[in-house]
DNA sequence: AAAATCAGCGCG
DNA sequence: AAAGCGCGCTGATTTT
């Protein structure tokens, strides 16, 4: 226990105590960071005495540990009359308050709940050291500062008291009108509604809010029936109930209103009023149309304002809840289901929502627009949430009866390989062992909880038999491999623990001559792919809507706007961008993606997207070279990289480079692995570690590698250093990553920090993946162009997959050829500055899926209907 | 009983 | 000394 003071004085008294962790303990820091700060505020340094924390060996903290350590730190803080604690540590504040939970109480007094101490207050901060990592982080420190000040100078106020400054919360049908009639002369309305689902299909509108400015508004129930006899369901206030008459007031107001609406991520709220609102039934696209163009002709979206205005490789909270605590504080607990809230809560909080949403659009929309992000914002992120919504409205069509069968085939497969692995006498043996385990520490925990720990006796043995090996448990795999088989030990976890996933084991076949636990080895993998399928995808499938009679079910998932560092989407519940595709059982899966009756499943693919944008951007004249003069790409590197080994092949003539496909086939198929890994700014250490090259053999490929791109090697260099900088690399479509590490440290200086030459790789490689935009842009203007013709209800866009659009298309063929030119022009679409080139172009090709996914039919871009015809032919 | 963490793995 | 990245999901295990 070590302690500062940070003004000497002549008596034992401190009123306020910073805890913070040992490795923090730095009197300037602390007086720079906590002390200062106090003191501008009116809190004297005289009053202020900091002390360590203590921490486990590995660097955390138990909450034994905490306990122990509070045993002897509490009685000393007391003594020398300490009031006011500032705790620098989640896990220490939440056993001195007794909370779940730290983040949330960023900015309230709460009393200590130790026995003896309750007369201490406790105020949580944030640990300075966390600022190199993510300098957005500083208004916490300030906030919890102004807390602690407060509280002392007797002014404190709890966050998000008295926001509120008017609220209306009209009940009659007739009420709710006039308010409505009120809302239409303001110009702006941030707008949010509280669901019974986070599936749009039975979510329904239980409240709307709509407020003016961040601390006046409305909120009125619509399908949420507050039951009249409490009794009613027991710990429940209200059902769904369809209200047709507030339904239909809405309705009109959205279709009257002709300010702009602010939502906080639109693609839920937005999906969920088409639904509840337009839509007859979930195939009727023509009410998803109406609904869509009326709710999206003026609005904005706060997640994606903030997510401009902060975006950095630190990572994005962009949840409505953390954008405004510091306004709104800690207002509302996660609501899991709003039957139980009552109605009047449930009201208030949908208020908060909505004034929330101004308070963030107030603070993040001018950060937005100092840097540079407006026109980002207007354009292609607007219209983009738009398209996204139609998507996640329409699904991607699955065959039920498709499902069913793969899911047999797995069930057989896994069942097969469990059966193998559990026949083995290795496995036998260690599930006696297992048992053990399971028998020792059963009694082991009873008697450490036990009161009398003499008395408690040992179960019976047999009562473990059917404690059984479980091939996706890691320790119980630790024990297998390295235990029983006493195989080596090759990887390590990121908490250095033995590794047991599938590409450690595939290595492990190699290192053993026993042919029966090279069987059991390739049994564990063959068991770990088909229950890979089996736990994460073929549940999601069998959740899928079933609509109507065709025997299609729908899948819908969630496509995120400001979901990655890149500008990349990111898709959740389920993620439609983790599809098996190319793998294993990708060819089974896809065959379950099949076309509707009548309609037909398709997808373009831009050509390798990424390598097209490298050469682009960085015009590298290796790179550009594959694409002007026809060089193979891996046949051009097989020459750099064993060039001592090919002495006959003139690496600047591309018909002699070329002739290694055939003169040289193993070389070129050697240096496709290193190649995947140095693209990515991998270095020599990964060919020794991930492919098992020697150093000498690693250094001269890895060296071959940067003879060769030397000029994109610059080029990223250049943009990092610019990087460290300016604190930010402007990406595609000018999207800015902030890199508030990189900005502290000199560019590849001598004692440049491993955590900034890893956030430099993050932006390097948000710097490609940023030309994903391409393909949001793409399907945006390709989706405007179906929506402004004759063909807006026989086209309808089902998913985007980083590099490629998904689509349904009516089966005709005069529809298909329109969606085939109109879909590759989209894509071809080349005007950003830094990828114009004379003659390397970007490309992309529509595929038919007939009957499935799997099964592909390439159409020639710009293909007339009578060569379409004929490929399609049976 | 619920939450948090870790390992592992699907995609690009 | 450390050395591709970024997404999201599941199951096992540990912690509270």
């Amino acid at each position: 226990m070590r302690h500062i003071i940070f003004k000497p004085k002549n008596t034992e008294n401190w009123s306020v105590a910073l805890l913070i962790k040992d490795g923090a303990f730095n009197t300037n820091e602390l007086r720079m960071n906590y002390v200062d700060p106090l003191v501008k505020q009116g809190i004297s340094d005289e009053e202020i005495i900091a002390f360590t924390l203590k921490y486990d060996p590995n660097g955390k903290v138990t909450a034994k540990t905490v306990k122990e350590y509070l045993g002897n730190l509490l009685p000393a803080l007391d003594s020398i009359g300490v009031k006011s604690l500032l705790v620098a540590d989640g896990t220490y504040f939440k056993l001195l308050t007794g909370s779940a939970t730290a983040e949330p109480h960023m900015g309230y007094v709460l009393p200590c709940k130790v026995k003896g101490y309750e007369h201490m207050n406790v105020v949580l901060t944030l640990n300075y050291q966390q600022l190199i990592y993510n300098p957005q982080l500083s208004h916490k420190l300030d906030l919890s500062i102004h807390t602690l000040a407060t509280s002392i100078n007797g002014n404190y106020q709890a966050i998000g008291s008295g926001i509120i400054h008017s609220a209306q919360y009209p009940e009659t049908v007739s009420q709710i009108e006039s308010a409505l009639a009120h809302l239409m002369s303001y110009p702006r309305l941030a707008c949010d509604i509280e669901a019974f689902s986070l599936r749009f299909n039975d979510a329904g509108i239980a409240t709307i809010s709509f407020a003016w400015d961040k601390h006046n508004g409305i909120a009125f129930a619509c399908d949420y029936e507050p039951f009249s006899n409490p009794l009613a369901v027991p710990g429940e206030y209200g059902c769904y109930s369809t209200n047709h008459a507030v339904r239909k007031l809405l309705k009109e107001f959205f279709t009257k209103y002709e300010g702009k609406l602010i939502f906080h991520n639109a693609a839920y709220d937005v999906k969920v009023m088409i639904a509840t609102l337009w839509m007859k039934h979930l195939l009727d696209t023509e009410g998803l149309l109406k609904g869509l163009e009326i709710l999206t002709r003026r609005f904005h979206d706060t997640k994606i304002i903030a997510y401009l205005a902060t975006n950095s490789t630190a990572g994005n909270i962009l949840g409505l809840k953390s954008l405004a605590h510091e306004f709104a504080g800690n207002w509302a607990v996660e609501v899991n289901d709003i039957r139980r809230v009552p109605l009047k809560d449930l009201l208030q909080y949908n208020l908060v929502d909505t004034l929330s949403t101004n308070y963030v659009f107030d603070k993040y929309y001018p950060i937005m627009v100092q840097d540079n992000q407006l026109d980002l914002y207007n354009g292609l992120m607007l219209q983009s949430q738009k398209l996204i919504i139609q998507i996640e409205l329409t699904g991607m069509p699955l065959s039920h009866i498709k499902v069913d069968e793969v899911k047999t085939k797995l069930l057989g497969i896994q069942r097969i390989n469990l059966l193998k692995i559990n026949d083995s006498p290795v496995v036998k043996m260690l599930n006696l062992l297992l048992q053990d385990t399971a028998w020792e520490k059963d009694y082991e925990t009873r008697k450490a909880k036990a009161k009398n720990p003499g008395k408690i006796l040992p179960k019976n043995r047999e009562a473990f038999v059917d404690m059984a090996f479980n091939p996706n448990s890691g320790p119980q795999l630790q024990r297998l491999l390295y235990e029983q088989m006493a195989l080596p030990v090759l990887d390590f976890t990121d908490k250095k623990q033995p590794s047991t996933g599938a590409e450690t084991i595939e290595k492990l076949i190699h290192h053993t001559q026993e042919p029966a636990y090279k069987e059991i080895l390739e049994a564990l993998i063959a068991y770990g792919k088909a229950n890979k399928i089996l736990s994460t995808f073929i549940p999601a499938f069998e959740a899928a809507l079933v609509k109507d009679f065709t025997g299609i079910a729908w899948l819908h998932g969630s496509f995120n706007l400001g979901g990655t560092v890149s500008g990349r989407l990111s898709s959740s519940d389920p993620n439609l961008q983790n599809i098996p595709a190319n793998s294993l059982y990708g060819k089974l899966i896809k065959e379950c993606f099949v076309s509707p009756p009548d309609w037909l499943f398709a997808g373009a693919d831009f050509n390798s997207l990424e390598d097209y944008i490298s050469a682009l951007t960085t015009k590298d004249p290796a790179k550009l070279a594959v694409y002007e003069q026809g060089f193979d790409g891996h046949c051009l590197r097989a020459a750099y990289y064993f060039k001592d080994q090919c002495p006959d092949i003139d690496p600047t003539d591309p018909a002699s480079v070329n002739s290694m496909k055939k003169k040289y086939p193993e070389l070129r198929q050697e240096s496709k692995a290193p190649t995947f890994a140095l693209t990515y700014q991998g270095t020599w250490h990964t060919l020794v570690n991930n492919l098992g090259f020697p150093e000498d053999k690693a250094k001269s490929i890895e060296q071959g590698y940067h003879d060769l791109y030397k000029v994109s090697d610059d080029y990223v260099k250049e943009r990092l250093k610019q990087a460290a900088k300016d604190g930010f690399v402007e990406v595609a479509f000018g999207l800015r990553v902030r890199t508030p590490l990189i900005k502290q440290v000199v560019w590849g200086g001598k004692g440049m920090p491993y955590e900034a030459a890893a956030e430099g790789r993050t932006a390097g490689n948000a710097l490609g993946q940023s030309y994903g935009l391409l393909n949001n842009r793409a399907a945006v203007e390709f989706m405007q162009k179906v929506w402004a013709s004759k063909y807006r209800y026989d086209i309808k866009p089902v998913a985007l997959i980083h590099d490629a659009i998904y689509i349904l298309i009516r089966n005709d063929v005069e529809i298909v050829e329109w969606a085939n030119r109109e879909l590759i022009k989209s894509m071809q679409w080349q005007e950003l500055p830094e990828i114009q080139h004379p003659t390397v172009k970007l490309g992309a090709a529509l595929d038919l899926f007939h009957p499935d996914w799997a099964h592909a039919t390439t159409l020639p871009n710009n293909a007339d209907r009578e060569t379409i015809l004929n490929m399609c032919k049976p």
